[in-house]
RNA sequence: CGGGGUGUAGCGUAGCCCGGUUAGCGCACUAGACUGGGGGUCUAGAGGUCGCGGGUUCAAAUCCCGCCACUCCGACCA
């Protein structure tokens, strides 16, 4: 239908690429792997932090900011985090440039040399819990909840607009607790939080559950997550929560005098969600028209769009639209009246349907007859005409129908592409004719994991913590099995 | 990081194999007119270090070498 985009079933990837950059969200920039996140795409970015934020808050949690760089040996201290980061560091070496002997540029002043080299930070565990052991002295300091809004930068080879970026947005909180309870009840109580918010906001029904061994976090003794399915079939993790154990706490030497009087070593738990959100939030929705945002985090909600001849008509439409945008607007809604006249409306349409703003108002002299206006939801294209004097009461309605549909069009979708698989072969068959989740039994060892992986390109997203546990025997080797897990090809 | 592909105006591209006019076209842009309920029409115009740096040649977008970026596949990873 639209030319202005190729298509999803033509090419996923590039129509990916092409709508991230149409749309406004972001671009490439200069710096390799590094992307420009453009206004637009970073009020959507806003309107993500601002409902996380708050949900921060709500459950105790305070923002703090930690610096940016990372002294090279806080990375030793704990042995499995550097082995899973050290591929990835961007290593600050010197601090100072000078004129290059043929004055034609810059070049590093080798006198500058850092005596002890800095990593850029690819998350902050280490100087957190470094500085944590100045803060924790008595169980009286304990819970300390602190969350960070910061950018990171891992080295990556192969890098995707908002997918996998070698610097991106993130938040990441860093708790510490008195007990092992507490803590894991924390990553639970985050994790929980995540899921809330990529249902009810972002209107992606996610899978959550526990990583295996081999997928879990650097340092964690368990790592959760949050998977979605996109649109082509391929699993995004979208956010995980990790319970850190003590391992951080004795590496960094945080104590703490129980109300026993014993000293131990505190618990503790971090927990991430990032700018993929973005990427998770284009591929779980959009169409080949372009962006469909849920109204819940759409920076706009209503567009008005004059419909015109002459002069005369254009001031008798503004009239009326602005009415409109002043009473939409006094509902706490997001509204603009698109009054350029450089484009024309069919131009204007095309425009927001790229940009994904769930509802479009168009006004023209033969709504002003009578009494009515077009309104077309960006979801389903579907336009109607309603009364004006009706759309204050249809319009939070219609979005409220429109964040519902979507998520039930992508609960669906997920159904759909969520099978069970009972042997091996049965497994790539259905991986190959419905690309999406698959269920199966695994008998827990790394082995068959990695043969899977191996074999089929599918990995174990994650093993689902609620739900009915099903015994039953693992697909590849026969062996027992508690209940089944989640497989699927993955970003 | 290995293998393939691509890089020409803001975007999309032709030309490159086989070197030789002023690098062509569509969209967008500027001016004006007519227009206006799904990306309008006409007229006139402006816009180019042909990714960057070397080399070969009388002559390079075109051939050779190096680099950079993007992209796909693999490895690695969130």
């Amino acid at each position: 239908m639209s030319e202005f985009l190729t298509s999803r079933k033509k090419d996923y990837s590039l129509w990916y690429n092409e709508l991230v950059k149409k749309a406004g969200l972001a671009e490439n920039s200069a710096v390799r792997g590094c992307m420009v996140i453009k206004p637009y795409g970073f009020s959507i970015w806003e309107k993500m932090q601002s409902a996380l934020d708050t949900m921060f808050k709500e459950t105790g949690h305070s923002n703090a900011y930690f610096p940016l760089f990372i002294p090279k040996s806080y990375f030793s201290k704990e042995a499995s985090h550097v082995e899973g980061f050290a591929k990835e560091c961007a290593v600050v070496t010197h601090y100072r440039l000078r004129n290059s002997a043929d004055g034609k540029g810059v070049e590093v002043d080798p006198d500058s040399k850092l005596e002890e080299e800095l990593i850029v930070r690819p998350t902050s565990e280490t100087i957190i819990w470094n500085t944590y052991k100045n803060w924790i002295q008595s169980y009286r300091d304990l819970p300390l909840l602190i969350n960070q809004w910061a950018n990171i930068v891992r080295w990556e080879m192969r890098t995707r607009l908002f997918l996998r970026t070698a610097e991106f947005l993130w938040q990441e909180g860093h708790t510490a607790h008195e007990t092992e309870k507490e803590a894991r009840e924390e990553t639970l109580k985050m994790l929980d939080v995540y899921r809330k918010f990529a249902e009810e906001y972002l209107a992606i029904p996610v899978y959550s559950g526990i990583k295996s061994e081999s997928e879990k976090f650097a340092g964690a003794v368990d790592t959760y997550c949050i998977e979605g399915l996109m649109q082509d079939g391929k699993a995004l993790q979208m956010g995980t929560s990790h319970f850190l154990g003590q391992n951080f706490a004795k590496a960094f030497d945080v104590k703490f005098s129980s109300r026993t009087g014993a000293l131990e070593h505190v618990w503790g738990t971090s927990w991430g969600v990032s700018t993929r959100l973005m990427g998770a939030l284009v591929m779980a929705h959009s169409d080949d028209d372009g962006l469909i945002l849920p109204p819940k985090i759409a920076p706009l909600h209503v567009v008005i769009v004059p419909i015109y001849k002459s002069d005369d008509e254009f001031t008798r439409v503004s009239e009326v639209a602005l009415k409109i945008l002043s009473e939409i607007k006094s509902l706490g809604l997001t509204v603009k009246f698109d009054d350029r006249k450089d484009h024309k409306p069919g131009w204007k349409f095309s425009e927001y349907e790229m940009k994904g703003v769930p509802v479009r108002i168009a006004l023209g002299p033969r709504d002003l007859q009578n009494g009515t206006a077009e309104v077309s939801r960006r979801d389903t294209k579907e336009k109607k005409l309603y009364a004006i004097s009706t759309l204050e009461k249809e319009i939070p309605k219609l979005l409220d129908e429109i964040q519902k549909n979507l998520f039930k069009k992508a609960l669906d979708w997920r159904t759909q592409n969520t099978c069970q698989a009972n042997d091996f072969a049965q497994f790539k068959k259905v991986l190959d004719e419905t690309p999406g989740f698959v269920m199966a039994h695994w008998d827990g060892t790394k082995e068959t994991e990695e043969r899977i992986k191996d074999e089929t390109k599918a990995t174990i997203r994650c093993i689902p913590v609620d739900g009915s546990a099903e015994k039953g025997k693992c697909m590849v080797t026969g062996k027992d099995s508690a209940r089944r897990v989640v497989f699927a090809r993955a970003y």
